[in-house]
DNA sequence: GGCCATTGCTCC
DNA sequence: GTTCGGC
DNA sequence: GCCGAACGAGCAATGGCC
């Protein structure tokens, strides 16, 4: 029988006892689930005992684990399936006794009842995986947590379980964290967190070399255990640093065997991926994190590479490139169906949970970790889980909710351990476990090169190692850039490698490349600071949607969002109108653009908002009401020639050789290329009092850098500005539990507005961003004493309803880049429009006023001035007023 | 057919 | 979109 | 500086329900 320790994703050579992966999804939840049940919603006054169950953000499902776990750990010195003696016990208390060993006999029709998509091999391999290749998640514990002598570097059973009975938890405290360091406070619990933290990142340490062992030239962590000698570091590499150099070191470690928990070709288990998963979130260093993921991608490529593409979309919380459309049309409500209708528990439990864990996840895995299971299920693979996942977003029309939710609770129930979790966060397109795109297009170079250059021996690393993976993760990321399709790059990289890969997968008219970005900056001296030496040249930044242009060779058009997502349907308008502004001679372009509303009657620029009102799909062009202006400002391609590795000045003469613009319709974005500081400034001016947003300035030698929120592109807005851009006086009404990393106080708040003719307090606005941590924590704490059972008779506000009122009394400043008619919210309700009220656009939080009470707030009336004075408005007014 | 909640998309 | 925080 | 993860308003489309 293979050692599953999960150690390996490390890269440690040490073979790790593994726990029963029971652990973790029964004895530890059970004692959650207690508390669960048993509390009610926090941050209630009242309940100043017990009164918040589970509130680390508990980034990994391992934070659940409680005493039992450490006494497992103990224990569980043999790899599972062998049971220790006292798991059985726990498991069947928690009703998974049945779902961990299907018999062979057993397992078939669970299979067919899940997939009639799984073919003979894949249902063998399941069986044969289920029997006794099954990595255990304990061992993920194992290797990030515990050692042979576990006990001293895990947090001790009496603090474990100190925690787990303790009353008076402080908000945000059972569980340890794993990622995020934890707001100071002196509370005696929040000291014993820590300790657990600290002790085991330097376990990690000694596991598979923490950063800080990197850093500093010699605490390698393989010291005991990775004996082998890491390279000299000292040659000349260029373009990486030691950290690098460092990291390239470990990639010697890798041992497919260890890793190994399936027979080559047969479908990869979702349990390997769900605790590489689970060994991710126990980590928060990047080069770490990059190293498990590199790790398990090799493993994949090693033994069945045509799963690689489905694993890296699970990891990337993608089923298919953006431009195809492809999407699970699902959210929080049906999964919590779907959960409800898996393990019997009611809707209003399950929501309860959610509030109180911040994470569908975690309430998914206690909810199936205290259920009985009928049928021993099958294990689920990752291409099972994948094809689950296209078929669920196949799915519209009459009940197709019905089915979707359908195929989810068949996915739940045949989950386990921490896939439970895992699948749900997959679901949810978020695992928030510190791992998105560019980690996951690292280690895919990373993989691919080792598994190209070293396979699965092991060789001594040489000193050009880290150099060669450092290109290839620019390699890859650029390939990924031009062309974001893993369908595209996955196939290339396992067929050819990183050999020529930027001449295979490339930009194509017709595939969107990723937008280039820009970043915000807060003054005009602070962009001059910047570019002290660069040439640069500044651009209105229009309030509308980013749109790029394809014009193909066969005269086709295609149009891409930001966030590249086809809308060449919403815009038929665009599409044929298009081809008739390009020179003569232009047979192919790509064009940068903003498309925003415009009058054409009054030949006027109009407010984003209007823009919004535009029908999505499958627009007729005599259905066009809300007719559009294109600036252009960028040509990307042009007559077949890639232009995204030329200069801005040259994309520039690009663009102005491939169109011809026309008034009203297609214009390019105005400019301005100076850099006298007083001239910049009443070009901002001029920017905003033209209705746009303010300023882009770009360096004029700089190629474009798609996806990268590049510092060669700054955007110079007014409200980013201290001191200017509108602040508003708001007094808190309520608030919704945070989850995530907010688990445990509160998300976002209610905001209000005071007025004094009703006297009535009127919602503004909801607020959730500029809250420090700290801050976060310190609210939750000196808000407690203002909750109200009910809003007031005197507070008008929409939906959604917060989900604790606030009696009014704490004011705040805030900050919005704009005014807009609100629908829901219920300022300043009749001022500006009938039956209308006010709200703000991108509102964050300035500073806490505590020498303003609840009633010097805005006022509606300064609210409704605001709104008319605004330059955007006004500007379209005064057109249409002419 | 109208109303509602949910979802995904735009601002990124 | 804004902002915070870890590395 | 990069990356990830919290969170905003508000629109149209979708599907369920009456």
């Amino acid at each position: 029988m293979k050692q599953s320790s999960l150690a390996a994703f490390l890269g440690s050579k040490a073979k790790r006892p593994a726990v029963a992966a029971a652990v973790q999804a029964s004895a530890p939840q059970d004692a959650l689930q207690q508390k669960a049940e048993s509390v009610p919603a926090k941050p209630s006054p009242k309940k100043r005992v017990r009164k918040s169950p589970a509130p680390e953000p508990a980034k990994t499902f391992q934070a659940e684990a409680g005493p039992k776990l450490k006494r497992l750990r103990k224990a569980g010195d043999t790899v599972q399936p062998a049971a220790p003696e006292g798991i059985e016990d726990d498991m069947a208390a928690a009703g998974l006794s049945g779902s961990r060993s299907p018999t062979p006999e057993a397992a078939p029709q669970a299979i067919a009842s899940i997939s009639s998509t799984q073919d003979a091999d894949h249902t063998e391999a399941i069986l044969t995986q289920a029997e006794d290749q099954k990595p255990s998640s304990g061992a993920v514990l194992a290797s990030a947590v515990g050692t042979d002598d576990g006990a001293a570097t895990t947090p001790s059973a009496s603090e474990a379980s100190e925690t787990d009975e303790d009353d008076v938890l402080e908000i945000g405290e059972a569980a340890p964290k794993p990622k995020t360091k934890r707001a100071s406070k002196g509370s005696k619990k929040e000291n014993a967190a820590p300790k657990h933290k600290k002790a085991r990142l330097k376990q990690g340490t000694l596991e598979g070399g923490q950063l800080d062992a990197e850093s500093d030239g010699d605490g390698e962590g393989g010291k005991k255990k990775n004996p082998a000698k890491r390279p000299v570091l000292d040659s000349k590499v260029v373009g990486v640093g030691t950290k690098s150099l460092a990291e390239a070191a470990h990639h010697n470690t890798f041992d497919l065997s260890t890793l190994g928990t399936w027979q080559a070709g047969k479908p990869v288990p979702f349990a390997f991926l769900a605790d590489a998963f689970e060994a991710i979130a126990q980590e928060s260093g990047r080069l770490v994190i990059t190293r498990l993921l590199v790790n398990a991608f090799r493993t994949v490529i090693a033994l069945t590479p045509q799963d690689l593409l489905p694993v890296v979309y699970l990891c990337t919380g993608q089923i298919a490139p953006s431009h195809e459309g492809i999407e699970l049309g699902i959210g929080d409500a049906i999964l919590i169906k779907a959960l409800s209708q898996a393990t019997g528990k009611s809707d209003a439990i399950l929501k309860q949970q959610l509030k109180e864990s911040g994470d569908l996840g975690i309430v998914a895995t206690k909810a199936r970790s205290t259920q009985r299971t009928m049928f021993k299920m099958s294990a689920l693979t990752v291409p099972f889980v994948f094809k689950t996942f296209r078929d669920i977003a196949s799915m519209e029309g009459h009940k197709s909710q019905e089915r979707k939710r359908e195929l989810i609770s068949k996915l739940l129930t045949s989950s386990k351990d921490n896939e439970t979790g895992y699948i749900m966060r997959a679901l949810q397109g978020k695992l928030r476990i510190g791992l998105a795109e560019q980690t996951v297009l690292v280690a895919l170079a990373h993989a691919v090169l080792l598994q190209r250059e070293v396979g699965n021996a092991k060789k001594a690393v040489d000193a050009g190692l880290a150099n060669r993976l450092e290109e290839a993760s620019q390699s890859v990321k650029q390939a990924y850039s031009q062309c974001p399709s893993y369908d595209d790059l996955i196939g290339t990289l396992l067929e050819h490698g990183l050999e020529n890969l930027k001449d295979r997968v490339h930009f194509r008219a017709g595939i969107p490349v990723k937008p280039m970005l820009a970043k915000p900056t807060t003054g005009v001296s602070e962009v001059l600071n910047k570019f002290e030496d660069i040439e640069f040249t500044c651009e209105y930044k229009y309030d509308g949607q980013r749109a790029q242009v394809h014009l193909m060779e066969n005269g086709k058009v295609s149009i891409y969002s930001r966030n590249a997502e086809n809308d060449t349907s919403k815009f038929p308008d665009v599409v044929s109108v298009l081809p008739q502004l390009l020179r003569p001679g232009v047979t192919s372009a790509v064009l940068d653009c903003e498309v925003v509303a415009f009058d054409r009657g009054t030949q006027q620029i109009r407010p984003f908002q209007v823009l919004t009102t535009r029908a999505r799909k499958d627009v007729k062009l005599e259905d066009v009401k809300v007719h559009v202006l294109l600036f252009a400002f960028d040509c990307l391609f042009l007559n077949g020639d890639v232009l995204v590795e030329k200069t801005l000045t040259e994309r520039r003469k690009a663009l102005e050789s491939a169109i011809e613009p026309r008034q009203g319709v297609l214009q390019v974005a105005t400019s301005k290329t100076s850099r006298d500081l007083a001239e910049l400034e009443v070009f901002l001016d001029d920017s905003v009092a033209a209705g746009t947003e303010g300023l882009i300035v770009k360096t004029l030698d700089s190629t474009y850098e798609p996806s990268k929120r590049s510092s060669h592109w700054l955007k110079l807005k007014k409200d980013y500005m201290e001191g200017a851009g509108d602040t508003f006086d708001v007094v808190v009404i309520g608030a919704w539990h945070g989850e995530g990393k907010r688990t445990g106080v509160f998300g976002a708040f209610l905001l209000a507005i005071y007025d004094d003719d009703a006297e009535e307090y009127q919602a503004i606005s909801k607020i959730g961003t500029g809250f420090s941590e700290v801050l976060l924590k310190e609210l939750a704490d000196s808000l407690r004493e203002h909750i109200i059972d009910s809003p007031r008779s005197y507070y008008k506000f929409g939906k959604p309803e917060p989900h604790v009122w606030f009696d009014a009394q704490k004011v705040w400043e805030v900050k919005a880049a704009d005014i807009s008619i609100s629908p829901k919210h219920q300022a300043a309700l009749g001022l500006v429009e009938a039956g209308k009220g006010i709200s703000i656009r991108f509102p964050r939080l300035v500073r806490v006023r505590d020498d303003k009470t609840a009633e010097q707030t805005t006022s509606p009336e300064q609210l409704a001035d605001m709104y008319r004075n605004q330059a955007a408005v006004n500007h379209g007014k005064q057109a249409a007023d002419d």
